[in-house]
DNA sequence: GATGAATGAGGATTCATTCAT
DNA sequence: AATGAATGAATCCTCATTCAT
């Protein structure tokens, strides 16, 4: 346990970990390399010892941060559709999150700017899996969908996605307006509660 | 009708125009005042004689979209509480953001920064929408909020500024979901009509 | 004639004039856009609302360096091929390259260097030159070539070339060598007979 | 024979090699440390361990390619004034320069800068063999230097190194203009025919 | 109102060099 | 002898802004 201090993360990781925040803050464009240097109490010249370029670092950030949920859903794509198919993927979906909070922020700066980045973004990380979500939503899983016509039903993922995301990537906003850290494992807790019941009447099933 | 080509839009005007698009497609960091200038066809040094900073067109961008809806919802506050109340203001937003559709990638922007903007943002322009939205729902217009706690309220006032508002911010990105385009006349109406179908079910009166 | 005095020299040619003697001196990649602007008494920014970028600078001072030596030839290779055609070119150039003594340096740099710079400049502007010279050796002026074949008279025109542009190239070293100052009037009108004088016996006519 | 391919030649050698012909290329300042680490296959770090700086390195190459040209020079001043003498030097000093065909340009490079390397490359380097290639011009060899002034036989040695390092150095320009390569075996064995022609016409003894 | 020119501050990136390993 | 990581100083260039015209 006293290991765990010693041990040395490594420079790379540092780096995207300070660039994650950052990012997340200011966006990519709001954010110069020296403050990411900064954070990890770094020269701005050796960033470039581990990475090409700023852009190069972004591109990491979303990638490492990215990749687990995409494991996720692969995962929950493929397991079994018991009446507990839905409530599993958002608690992982939301623990994951709370572990990778800065995440959202960056997917909706990305989202948001629909650049190139964007393209490549969606075409390599979110078609799949928002393919894999509706697929899995059109097979239904334990409590049906019922009432909701196929064209539908991207709507609906669409709009759970929004909901699921906007909740962290807004959550600077919404510490204003609730007056309370929405990111606090317990309102989290609540959140992920709330979204449980949400889904349950929009599945409609009652 | 040929008048139409003719009229002059003041140059003010076309300057927000011009840094709204921009604004909401890269950011405020992102958006140099020379492209802004560009696209209205004019010196950059020209902008300063109608707005004193980069930062004051920003601001005066936000100012000139928030009012309207802010209008929309103080109507819809002291309006009659029928049982149309809810698809009344749905579709005036959602009127009103189609003719404003960067808007919300603009506010995503900022909300997503959570910088000084924000607070700013926030108090002046968010908080009051959102409290009328609150008391509202609070109040339970026409179907009523069966089943929901007082204290979940704000989590789904908050759910659906997202849904609604993610929906045109995130316009670049399921543009590339969908394989079409979401602020299509057609497509929003679409949309309109789920999230009608939506509100009724979590309103629960069915 | 006290109007020469106040005759402002647009800022351009100013910028031109700097880097026309710093590129000479130093190369290219030797010397700094700070050390340019300098020169002309301007922030190294302002360089860049005339010229868009170090590597136009250089093109620009390459243009207008060279040009005039092709209208030289160009017309030399029109007139009449009397007896003194060859003493009129070799005048006409050396006393343009007086006026830009820098030049021959940059062109050496730049031969020297045989990156891509090279190709554009030599397609450019020294092929059409070297051929009119060329075609006007093989035409026979005045004196005449005798003993030369016809295979040999590239290297005649190269070694020409060479031995023209290389006095005032090199003029550090042989300022060194010599011990005097190569670019002066006095020194530059004697290597003006010296190559007369040697173009006489190169022509073997003696 | 064999045993050509597994000779080691000693990395200082291989970093004077690939600096030898970077320097060339792109000069002293456009030829960045890494470049030359990359062509030997080293990290830029390791350069260290055999050279203190990157100016050593460019002194290093310099001294390593002008030694054997002031050593020839130094045997024929010594040698007897036969009649062959000039060819002899001209014959001995081409197959040289054939063997290190980039030093003429990286000695045209130092020549065109002028700068503080100039003068002591002059100094040391340069200085003695024009001493006595002047000298023995004087000294008039075989076929004597009738009709030149004593005044303007400098002149004519600058002019001869001119023609010949020209060659060299201009080679990359050269090719473009003659389209074929002036480095090859068999076009400087024609250079040095040329040359021995024309130094007969220039000697004026016919 | 519009603009060309100017500029200080800052932007990402490169460079030569050092040093612990 | 080699290297990965670090760095201060530059390097080219962009940016928001000012000001005289």
């Amino acid at each position: 346990m006293s290991q765990a201090e010693t041990i040395r993360v490594p420079t790379p990781d540092r780096i995207l970990d300070a660039a994650e925040v950052l990012f997340a803050e200011r966006g990519f464009a709001g954010t110069p390399v020296r403050d990411i240097a900064a954070r990890v109490g770094l020269n701005p010249a050796s960033l470039y010892n581990h990475f090409p370029s700023k852009q190069a670092i972004y591109e990491a950030v979303l990638e490492r941060g990215v990749r687990p949920l995409i494991d996720i859903l692969e995962v929950a794509a493929h397991g079994e559709l018991d009446p507990d198919w839905g409530d599993r993927i958002l608690e992982t979906v939301m623990s994951q999150l709370e572990r990778t909070p800065h995440l959202p922020r960056l997917i909706q700066h990305e989202a948001v700017s629909g650049g190139e980045h964007l393209a490549r973004l969606a075409r390599r990380w979110l078609l799949p899996p928002y393919a894999q979500a509706l697929a899995a939503v059109k097979r239904g899983p334990g409590p049906g969908l019922a009432g909701w016509d196929d064209e539908e039903l991207p709507l609906l993922v669409i709009a759970w996605l929004n909901m699921i995301f906007g909740y962290f990537a807004m959550a600077p906003l919404t510490a204003e307006l609730l007056d309370r850290d929405p990111l606090s494992r317990e309102n989290l807790e609540r959140q992920t509660g709330f979204l449980r019941k949400l889904a349950l009447r929009l599945a409609g099933g009652d």
